[in-house]
DNA sequence: CGGAATCCGTCCTGATACTG
DNA sequence: CAGTATCAGGACGGATTCCG
């Protein structure tokens, strides 16, 4: 747990494992039903209606590519109507933790980097076009 | 720093400042910028020699929402041939740890993700486009 | 209910070329 | 050196429709 060295080996090489693992929990919608599912086993429509503003079709990627790298468990009810639950695996239950680290920091700045971005927004620097700025905003 | 309930105000609201706010580095560039700023300033080429694979516009852009974000700052000598310095601020330097933590999360894990790849690819589950499966990975 | 499939616009991305 | 400008492609994401 402590940062030694060799617990980074080259990340910044573009072929390393670690960074393309990395990249498994980086983006929108992840972190996000990792958390969903951090209170337990849910069923599809549950995430859905959790999760404010995720489609049904990012929500099946996201749970499948999620299923498919060990993170979540996904369980068939064969019954009338269907029943589908998905649950973290203990693997995904490790990303807990980290992905609560991001979240609390995010909750903890969240002031200072609405500061910096009137402070940034307000001065003359080069003005950074809305998608860079933002990234994936427009909902 | 503690895990109380206050700490985690409604995420999954699409309004919600926190889930915006972490959406900052849930990107591919971020958290490798930031760890190669952990090392020190840099200069606009060398961090673009150490992080292999990314392109001047995507570097620019990434530097450019970390700036505007208050993680970065960004120095400009003027001489000839220009000199410009790229450095955490002290609110970049608190993304450090949790970036981290995610990094180390990565390795640790990386062959188990590996493992259930293999597992669920080599089942008839309903396969799972390139795309979706690994996001972004076409470089 | 829990998706899969299709359609389709938007945005992001990587080259390439150019500038102060 | 440190970018910006431009462009073309492909990926991404939403909405809708259909199915077991």
């Amino acid at each position: 747990m402590v940062t030694k060295k060799q617990s980074r080996p080259d990340i910044f090489r573009a072929d390393c494992l670690s960074r393309d693992t990395l990249q498994l929990i980086a983006d929108e919608w992840t972190p996000l039903v990792v958390y969903a599912l951090e209170e337990g086993a849910m069923r599809f429509s549950q995430i859905l209606k959790r999760i404010d503003g995720i489609s049904t079709k990012m929500l099946t990627q996201t749970l499948r590519a999620m299923e498919r790298n060990g993170l979540v468990q996904r369980v068939v009810h064969a019954v009338v109507p269907p029943i589908v639950e998905y649950s973290l695996t203990p693997l995904g239950q490790t990303l807990v933790k980290p992905v609560n680290m991001l979240q609390m920091w995010a909750y903890e700045h969240l002031q200072e980097v609405a500061r910096a971005r009137m402070a940034y927004d307000q001065s003359d620097h080069p003005p950074i076009q809305e998608e860079t700025a933002t990234r994936v905003q427009q909902r």
